[in-house]
DNA sequence: TGAGAAATGTACACTAGTGTCAATATTCAA
DNA sequence: TTGAATATTGACACTAGTGTACATTTCTCA
């Protein structure tokens, strides 16, 4: 708890401080995120912050940053990868619902609850939807579709995800996994070939059955 | 602002400060639910507040409970609604994405974010995501749907909205019909009737073209 | 090994909120 | 028209947070 991963021999850092205001921002909230608690949790003097970052919204500005070049950029990136059908492409997008690596859903989840409470954060979700939402209507239309109804199967993916992360459930691999040729067919229309599910299982390593 | 809607003389009211809440807490969330801002936006005094609550906790209760019986309620009246058709049926639902007297949806949001600083709120956000859940995949059951489609198109029709909520857009009546057809479609697997889509339009005062 | 940079801590002054109490004012109904 | 019920208020004591100033400690490296 009170150790720094830096090699430096000073028990405080930047990376400390966002680190710990990262953890109380998805446990509990922005509101969460005060100075006096977070030093509290380090063992470290509550002024001693003030060396590092110039006030608490400093802070904020930091882990919002954070959110911004991990999720959004990511999302964008899946949405953009090799796929020989729109099925395959739909399953390159899942990825992000089932890899932390690639999209951190606590975090989205808590940026968004902030949102409600600042138009400044509110104004940066709202560009991160928009961005997102072009990107999965581009690939939609990629495959075939056209405009309209790419529109909305795009928004059908992606609010089926943010409305899932919304409901802040813990499922294990297993029953999500056997609902994603479903899921599949209902956003693209069509089932799923067998090998792009064994490829899809495969690279989460899931064994269906 | 200082009216009180009851017909006593005095100013202040349970009522009033439950909708002095309500109001707050669609604005910026639960931690501006405090009793000095109300009080200040009411033109009495803080302390009054504790003539009809004991504290800030038995207010938010209120407010729980507020949100509880409306919309979960509704939600399920409305997956229970006569429908001929699949289409038919979720076009009833969608009756609540489209009127405000059936389901708020600004009101669901804030309390979604609420849960993110409250194990309570959050069992109380889940237990409803169940029950609703459960209600609309009993409607694609009762249309031919096997239990499992049925429960991966129930998420889909829900999740859809409530990621929709959660993006806080505010977007025209006309936009938004403009997509009801395909989503239609994308969630039942089948297109509406003309004459269906004529009868939704009709009861949102809606004229497409 | 000691000077200076980097980090930490203590004391202070401030703000915004909570809830209790006793005093006071207002309304309603007999 | 007056007394009881109902509501309102200001004063008090408290908690949890913010940020600044300055003294102190700890590390680094020349």
């Amino acid at each position: 708890m009170e150790q720094n991963t830096s090699e430096s021999g000073w028990r405080g850092s930047p990376e400390l401080w966002l680190e710990a205001a990262y953890d109380s921002l998805l446990e509990t909230g922005v509101d969460s995120v005060k100075i006096l608690p977070l030093a509290k949790r380090l063992n470290l003097s509550r002024t001693s912050f003030y060396w590092f970052f110039k006030d608490r919204e400093e802070l904020l500005a930091a882990l919002l940053t954070r959110w911004r070049d991990k999720n959004t950029g990511n999302l964008v990136r899946q949405s953009e990868a090799y796929a020989e059908t729109i099925a395959e492409a739909v399953l390159n997008v899942f990825d992000c619902w089932l890899d932390k690596r690639v999209f951190d859903a606590p975090f989205e989840f808590a940026i968004r609850s902030w949102a409600i409470q600042s138009p400044e954060i509110l104004a940066e979700v709202q560009a991160a939807d928009q961005l997102r939402l072009e990107a999965l209507t581009r690939m939609f239309e990629r495959f075939g579709h056209a405009p309209g109804v790419a529109d909305v199967r795009a928004r059908t993916l992606y609010l089926v995800q943010i409305g899932y992360i919304s409901m802040q459930t813990r499922e294990d691999l297993a029953l999500r996994m056997k609902r994603i040729p479903d899921y599949v067919e209902i956003f693209t229309g069509q089932p799923p070939e067998r090998r792009e599910l064994d490829r899809f299982f495969a690279r989460h390593d899931y064994r269906p059955g």
